[in-house]
DNA sequence: CATGCCCTTGCAAACGGTTTCAGACTGACG
DNA sequence: CGTCAGTCTGAAACCGTTTGCAAGGGCATG
């Protein structure tokens, strides 16, 4: 059995409030008798119940992560982040998977929702107003989603199509593609409006392939279309499916860069590995992890008194072997 | 504020034991009373606060998994198992990632494991006497590593190394190199004992390559050593090195399979996917993620009473493209 | 010397459940 | 009709903390 308060009071030879207070609020308490608390609690092991400090404070220590495939590798770089500023923050995560099921996901969102103290959502696929309803009964913040007031963090889409347009342009391309991800994906939308924008602003012509689930058979069942539509190059919702492109058009025969140049989005660790390697828009995942985690911790902290509750993160494109100069017929 | 017991007394016109009885241990209480009270706290959205629960009965609902490093692709598919079927048995999931550090491993399990009931190590990497140390104080169960009778879930290691070699011996290699993992980890060495002894029954000779990072880049570290080694065929420690590897030998102008075959440990989704597809012994990851629950629930609910704590899980061969016939000079 | 203030500490009441124990009521039986 | 067993319910104690309140002591001030 752990030790409590009350031994450790005995132990110290005073009041379990006063080992209460030593902890908690040390300056409320001679130096002398803390000390001695202290040397106590050392003594026995003690640390405290946070189910009981939960009851009475009513605050877990815990804050609940949901995300919606971590079998794609962008998850678990900001689960990494989220995971590892929590824990300097002294909060522990839950996590949970919602296999991208936007239906679990409100139910997840629900039954995590009451065991903590607040909830970061990754990639939420629910819809909107479900979540402006949630927005109510817990505190939560978005990360790559963003609408209404909800607390977010998003990467800044617009600059990094920007980017990687400006980069195909100067390359010599006239007509790129975009392979969309998900339909309940907010980032698959901002990122086509990013395009859509730089594309006009550069002269380009933009073909929009539509819908793919967001894996590698995704890109490999965009790639024939991509082929049959001309176009010289191509960039993808995220990095797997730009990897499916990839593979499918060396089987296809088309060769990367010289004949199709291909982009990504994310900057997965399988990028860099892949042959050619991709060129692609990264994101600062884990970053993004931890500022969701300072924004929750200080709405936590002080609920009315945060200023602008939504952050948004730089993007950056990487420039690799995936793209090249534009091919002249 | 959510509704406490004693509202769903009140509503119900009974006394908060009634209310706990007719949601815990419902037998116990007249069937149209109980019913009373399930509507009550129907109408209000009453659910126990579970720390209450947690502060009289001594658990909490929560178990912990700790796992080395969430960005190697194999975990995620682990803690995807252990989170559904946590979930279906009502329990929530604590996750922690070490950065495949020992000592952060070791604190972590200790103020984590004051949180929960229990805890998943999933390919620990501490010292035995330091778990043995731990164990004392937490229930666990170790996923991928075993000694002792500390409860654990494993692989078929022996026979997934068995497979792979009579694979490549019917291919016709003679000559077959080991890319080892980490020093610390445990299934590293179980598969190099397996291997040795598959090879030997075999009649093949075996090249131990030593100790790499488990990552991409550990096996690009190796290929050198490999090809300096002059067999025909390898097997790393998982499909991230082997794919390391693939990508290497490419660079180097070896092809794969004509002039070596390639074997990878794990199944990762990438490695279907690289060029060529990689042949590797499949575990069952997911699998092992719900066992972990399944035996660790047992343990909790019945302390004494488990007789085998231990699981074995089978392996097994999926030949794809990365593997052929020994190339004869 | 009496008064008032500050600093430090202890007492006791919460927090929201579960569980032990005893009491009320019912029906059966002698 | 009295007794007894059995079923169901309520009162109260308890789990381990935190915290409002009050009391005690020391010290400066009038």
């Amino acid at each position: 059995m752990r030790a409590t308060i009350r031994e450790v009071a005995r132990e110290a030879g005073v009041s379990p409030s006063t080992v209460s207070r030593a902890l908690s609020t040390p300056e409320m308490v001679n130096a002398t008798t803390r000390e001695r608390v202290l040397r106590a609690a050392q003594r026995l092991g003690y640390a405290p119940n946070r189910a009981a400090r939960g009851l009475i404070t009513g605050r877990t220590g815990n804050i609940g992560l949901i995300v919606p495939d971590l079998a794609n590798p962008f998850f678990p770089s900001v689960v990494k982040g989220v995971q590892a500023r929590a824990r300097e923050a002294d909060y522990a995560v839950f996590l949970a998977d919602t296999d991208e099921d936007p239906t679990a996901e409100v139910g997840l969102i629900r039954v995590l929702g009451k065991q903590v103290d607040g909830l970061i959502l990754c990639s939420p696929r629910a819809r909107e107003e479900e979540i402006r309803d949630l927005c109510e009964s817990t505190t939560l913040v978005m990360v790559n989603r963003r609408f209404g007031s909800v607390p977010s963090v998003v990467f800044d889409n617009v600059d990094g199509m920007r980017q990687a347009v400006a980069h195909l342009q100067a390359l010599g391309h006239e007509r790129v593609a975009w392979v969309g991800g998900p339909r309940t994906s907010w980032s698959s939308r901002d990122r086509v409006r990013g395009l859509r924008t730089a594309t006009a602003a550069a002269g380009m012509e933009l073909v929009v392939a539509g819908h793919f689930p967001p894996h590698f058979e995704g890109g490999v069942a965009a790639a024939d279309l991509i082929i049959a539509s001309g176009v010289t190059s191509v960039i993808a919702y995220n990095d797997l499916m730009a990897l499916g492109l990839l593979g499918r058009l060396r089987d296809r025969g088309v060769r990367v860069p010289q004949d199709m140049s291909v982009i990504g989005i994310d900057d997965i660790q399988m990028s860099a590995m892949s042959a050619p390697a991709l060129t692609t828009v990264s994101l600062g995942k884990a970053q993004a992890g931890r500022a969701a985690v300072d924004l929750l911790i200080s709405l936590l902290e002080q609920p009315e008194g945060v200023r602008n509750a939504r952050r948004e993160l730089p993007t950056q494109l990487l420039v690799r072997a995936s793209t090249g100069v534009a091919r002249t017929n």
